[in-house]
DNA sequence: AACGATCCCTGTTGGC
DNA sequence: TGCCAACAGGGATCGT
């Protein structure tokens, strides 16, 4: 499921096609992938001759500056959602169900297979107005000091895991990079935020870059199912330096006890109990 | 305000 | 073998 580091690699394959280019087609295949979109047919009408600008991410969010009105292309991935980069008229994958056509003759297209992403174009006053505005930092380019972010868990009971993964505090873990991070700093994901001391709050915030430079440098994490893949359709190698997510009843990398998978909030979440206090 | 539960979706998996 | 419930989960929304 794309999380910050599998967002990013995205971001930097479709950089070279769509920066600077000219939208000329769009066609929109399954009408969900349209639910943020405050008018559905708005979507088209502000994409369609446009020019691409600068290709940003907050969080999991791609924001894409698109057209003179100082419009974002926002794109979300979803858990199962993918872009790929292809030459017009080649087949197209199954779920495919968002296509941009460019003037260049390449098209980009983003495969869903749950729907649970979505594509919008937003004025700029929409997107005041969206949650975009209110994710928190982002996990890469604005991590914050663990001291600030220590205020606010203070007296929080919410598990530290769910806390890690709530947009609003942080922008970019998912359910695999926060159980990783979380090893990483030997910090159980059900302990209540405010009780972390300070030195495993800084261990967390140390921990952040390091998980998030690894995933990033292998391309992000594709799963068995290959949900997600690199625009050029590529596999991303992270699964295979993963440390406790997936890995349920095989040895801690690091001491050698099974890993635990338990259900936090909902989420599957696998620790090494030794490992992790 | 904080926090947990529920829902959306479909391909895969496991149990009977 | 065949069927079907359970499962996967990011984010919106609702209830407590």
């Amino acid at each position: 499921m794309p999380e910050l580091p599998e967002v990013e690699t995205i971001r930097r394959g479709l950089q070279p096609v769509l920066s600077a280019g000219t939208v000329t087609e769009v066609e929109v295949r399954h009408p969900r992938m349209l639910r943020r979109q405050p008018v559905a047919s708005d979507f088209a009408d502000r994409m369609e001759g446009s020019t691409i600008g600068k290709l940003g991410r907050i969080g999991k969010f791609l924001l894409i500056e698109v057209g003179d009105q100082g419009n974002t292309w926002v794109l979300h991935m979803g858990m199962s959602g993918r872009m790929e980069i292809a030459g017009h008229g080649t087949p197209e994958p199954v779920h495919t169900r968002v296509v941009i056509r460019t003037e260049a003759g390449q098209e980009v297209r983003m495969v869903d297979t749950r729907t649970f992403g979505f594509v919008a174009v937003y004025t700029p006053e929409e997107l005041a107005s969206s949650t975009i505005a209110r994710l928190g930092p982002d996990a890469w380019t604005e991590l914050p000091p663990a001291s600030g972010s220590a205020d606010k868990m203070a007296g929080r009971r919410v598990a530290i895991k769910s806390l890690l993964l709530d947009q609003r505090f942080l922008a970019g873990l998912g359910n695999i990079y926060a159980d990783e991070v979380l090893f990483g700093a030997g910090v159980q994901g059900t302990r209540p935020a405010g009780s972390l001391t300070t030195p495993e709050i800084q261990a967390i915030f140390n921990t952040i870059p390091k998980v998030l430079a690894e995933g990033l440098r292998h391309g992000g994490t594709s799963l068995d199912d290959l949900a997600y893949l690199l625009p050029d359709g590529r596999a991303g190698q992270h699964l295979d330096y993963l440390s406790v997510y997936g890995r349920e009843g095989k040895p801690c990398r690091r001491c050698g006890s099974g890993i635990v998978r338990e259900k936090i909030n909902g989420r599957s979440s696998y620790s090494c109990v030794t490992c992790q206090t």
